[in-house]
DNA sequence: GTCTATATACCGATAGAC
DNA sequence: GTCTATCGGTATATAGAC
């Protein structure tokens, strides 16, 4: 709240230690973090951190909170630009991803946060996190509308998209040692990452049980 | 290793102890949980914990991988019974959502270690949740070489179809918190949950054999 | 604003009586 | 096998000098 100018990186003490929680308490969790090493991390003493942020509990609702909004963000900037909720869907899942991405702190502090059922997470929050889940409901009921979806469960189907997108994203770090230990299989090609998402999802809800493909796969699949 | 017979209920101390250190973990990960909890919750002086089991990180091995061992169990035994790829999906997806149901302990704990990577975990339980991996892929595979399923990335897919009944599972008491304190929207339908993302997924990898759809629904380019 | 030193509390693990 | 009492280590948080 103290920023000179916003346009201006921000490399406050109080910053950098919100940068380094971020990506200790994604590491370790709440009760696993040590306020030592986010100092560490942050290049700050110990006292600073106090000082400049507040306690442990603090930082952690200033930290999974701002990422909730940015995902949260994120997620209506790219409803916004959609003509039908398929391309609605397909920005979403793209942006979900490319978020994930570019903040891995993200997918494995809300995968603690599910584990935890929550506790310890200010409501405020959580109601973002409902909201979220409004977004999809209303772009399957709009595709339902549009004859483009089929009716589906919109948890199952929430959970399933939200799922793969952070899944994929914390999962990293565990695939890549599965690889080093069982001689290096293969690159699981986690490039193209969204289109293969939206590919599965997309053909779970299109109705009519569409022949040619989406976006990418299906070359010339044809008898 | 000290049980009498194998078909009779086993409530000596130490199943408490690992039975209870289950519920706690779960609920509060490695870190978050605490051994007096544990002793307390399993009705049994703290020292005995230590003298049934062992110290914190032994218990908490054995409990992971006791519930690893159970979930790929059930999943084998699913796939076994199955004419081909889809019924063995289905029956693996009802397997798995069924055995999360049963134990609400392995959602929780599953999704702690992703999001920490799998740092310590023994290599051994690291290896089985590879040979889940490698039993959808054979799936995969095979409805692929019968000409029912898509080509698609295997990858993706096992996070998806992971994911959902993970997130399904682990997110109950969160949705239950979210409905409370929204208002009560309505019950989210969750009795036929293996049916419903059966249905997603399945619809997901269906190979097109209907060539009648509607075409443009698709992305609004074209070159 | 920044650092050192420390208060205070908690937690994992064990010693030792019974 | 079971319990009490406690040791040793470590964590959060702050007081106080500069």
């Amino acid at each position: 709240m103290t920023s000179t100018h916003p346009h201006e990186r921000d490399d406050s003490p109080r910053a950098r230690v919100l940068a380094a929680a971020a990506d200790v308490f994604a590491k370790s969790g709440y009760a696993g973090a040590r306020v030592d090493e986010i100092a560490a991390v942050a290049g700050v003493n110990k006292a600073m951190v106090y000082y400049h942020v507040g306690d442990k509990s603090h930082i952690y609702a200033l930290v999974v909170g701002e990422r909730v909004d940015r995902m949260l963000s994120v997620l209506r900037d790219a409803i916004a630009h959609g003509t039908n909720a398929e391309e609605k869907l397909r920005t979403a899942i793209a942006a979900m991803t490319a978020s994930a991405s570019a903040n891995p702190q993200f997918a494995p502090m809300m995968l603690r946060e599910i584990a935890s059922g929550g506790a310890g997470l200010p409501p405020e929050i959580l109601g973002k996190a409902a909201s979220v889940f409004e977004l999809f409901r209303t772009i399957l009921d709009e595709g339902r509308r549009e004859g483009l979806f089929r009716p589906v469960d919109p948890v199952s189907t929430h959970m399933m998209i939200a799922g793969v997108v952070m899944l994929l994203s914390a999962g990293a770090p565990i695939r890549a040692r599965l690889r080093a230990a069982g001689g290096s299989r293969r690159t699981p090609g986690t490039e193209n990452l969204a289109d293969n998402v939206f590919d599965l999802v997309i053909h779970g809800l299109r109705a009519g049980t569409d022949p040619a493909a989406s976006t990418q796969s299906a070359k010339g699949r044809k008898p």
